[in-house]
DNA sequence: CTGAAAGCGCTAACAG
DNA sequence: CTGTTAGCGCTTTCAG
């Protein structure tokens, strides 16, 4: 490996001097600093993060937690966190909690010790055990999707979402509206949905629920089976379903199908997250988008800010979901 | 931050001795060890890995350079690295290259630049200028899914992966069998797709190509219209169609849907890759399985070979693909 | 404008 | 069993 030393005694200058070139510091004379610079392509020089980091005490390195990376939704959060770090000059370190919060512990002493500048961590769960300790231990934490605690956090609001939904619902005309997934449901969807509804004075029926989990890759298996039950033991008098993910969504919808009703003629639906597929299945989803890139911009500007300028105050910043219509919801009632 | 001297001082013994019982080594006095522990717990304290790296050259950080993290195939790959690194104790870096070679460029020489003691390279096309410099440079590169140069790589063999479905096809009792797609394919599954049918004797006859492009998040609107225009232009003949990826396959699916057509009634299809959403959408798509799991598994493996026993010979390694039949070619011919 | 010197936090001989 | 010393590669005063 070169280092400066090589660099330096080849230049026959001192390694300060070889340093401030590197750094395009002071006032080097032009001629040292051709040299310099020559000698450095010749040998194609790279100066070692490690050292500069033990030096400096920054290693512009963001460390990001999440459930599973595989996941669609999250691995477009890591992406777009990547490509927001990567234009300020950092690098990210992913981990894979599994959903597991002793492993989410584990990966934050991990990256406490790697030195990293800041954390993002999208949590499995509504808390962050020991999570304390590194916030007091200087450095900055920041919470994705979802709020906890005394943290900051970038969220989205899932409520508005919800309501959006409820108001497309009403301007197409339905009035028998349905809702599929748990109830309540965590994120506030569920609620926001039903006040919005309310706000036109309107309700969903307690036979318009199919209440059913959704968590996981079987998420769309376990929904069909609960709509197919439901279906199965009551008469469906919905005309219009918001269904808690897609990925549920789709599941609900291959078990309307197998019923022989058919989608957006017998019945909307319209699913939260606007995974890739929503655009490629038969009928294409409408769904709730969450604005991933924003949130992976926002976050890192938060936590920069908090890095960089040691900002003590508490950000917990809400951006807004947007829903894209597509064919499972195109069908109007009043005409 | 707390360091190794702070517990040293309130221990009352030297550097040396906390980082002995740090790191367990020799023997360190039952008694010294337990004060220094306590302290340590105490203290939180965690060794600043980053001086570790410095001393030690080793930092305990592979690089992992990937076209997309979005694109769930590369995502599912990032995630079997992370967990087979993590298992080792390693953590990952992950870059976003963007398919863009000159970024996987500048990526590689920051990861070279953080004296990271490996790097695996998911390249976006068949080459990887510059590499051979750091090759040089005495850090281990492992290229994934594509074979390059002289670089160490592991590959999935996309040729037994047509022949499965060439046999699956022939099995099922299709004569006339076609392939959407790129003419000719650059991994080869047409080629051991076509191998294998003429040992049957049998081929695929010139009008039973749908030739098409095939890449990125469109390929299945491009295939759609591929598809529309070839089904106005010929009398379809073939029985069976081994489409080049699964979301070429969604987007022909749709397009002989919309054409009349019935899956697998009147068509059989074939994908590949086994992208979450095979199992998702209606119907459920046939599909080839890279071995995702085993690829990150075996990667990991090789690069932390190489890193720790200095391994000087290449390895190509090459991993089999398994055909998982869903219900888009579940029609047997032959009865 | 430039070199010498000290030090970031940790490890590894080498004595004792 | 344990402390002293030197040094990993780099930056940063501080003189000159």
């Amino acid at each position: 490996m070169t280092t400066m030393k090589d660099i330096a005694e080849k230049a026959g200058v001192s390694r300060s001097t070889v340093s401030r070139v590197i750094n395009g510091h002071d006032s080097v004379k032009e001629e040292k600093r051709k040299k310099i610079m020559k000698i450095v392509e010749e040998l194609n020089f790279k100066p070692n993060k490690v050292a500069q980091s033990l030096v400096s005490n920054k290693s512009y390195l963001i460390g990001v937690i999440a459930p599973n990376i595989s996941n669609p939704f999250y691995s477009e959060i890591i992406e777009a966190l990547e490509i927001e770090a990567n234009k300020k000059g950092y690098n990210i370190i992913v981990c894979n909690s599994g959903g597991n919060i002793e492993r989410e512990k584990n990966y934050l002493e991990i990256l406490y010790g790697r030195q990293v500048d800041g954390i993002i961590v999208i949590p499995s769960e509504y808390k962050l055990p020991h999570f304390q300790e590194l916030i007091d231990n200087d450095i900055p934490v920041l919470t994705l999707t979802k709020n906890i605690n005394n943290f900051d956090s970038v969220l989205v609001s899932h409520q508005n979402g919800g309501a959006e939904v409820a108001r497309h619902f009403i301007e197409m005309g339905h009035k028998n509206i349905g809702y599929i997934g748990p109830v309540p449901d965590k994120e506030g969807k569920l609620l926001g949905f039903k006040n919005e509804l309310k706000k036109h004075c309107l309700e969903i029926e307690s036979s318009n629920y199919i209440e059913s989990d959704f968590a996981g890759r079987s998420a769309s298996q376990v929904v069909y089976k609960a709509t197919t039950k439901y279906l199965k033991e009551h008469d469906l008098k919905a005309t219009a379903f918001f269904v808690v993910n897609d990925l549920a969504a789709f599941g609900a919808i291959h078990a309307f199908s197998d019923f022989g009703l058919k989608i957006p003629e017998d019945l909307s639906i319209v699913g939260f997250d606007n995974t890739f597929f929503a655009a490629e299945s038969r009928p294409t989803l409408s769904s709730v988008a969450q604005p991933i890139e924003e949130m992976g911009k926002v976050s890192i500007e938060i936590l920069l800010d908090k890095i960089n300028n040691k900002e003590e105050k508490y950000f917990t910043k809400l951006l807004e979901p947007y829903l894209i219509v597509r064919d499972s919801s195109r069908i109007n009632k009043k005409s």
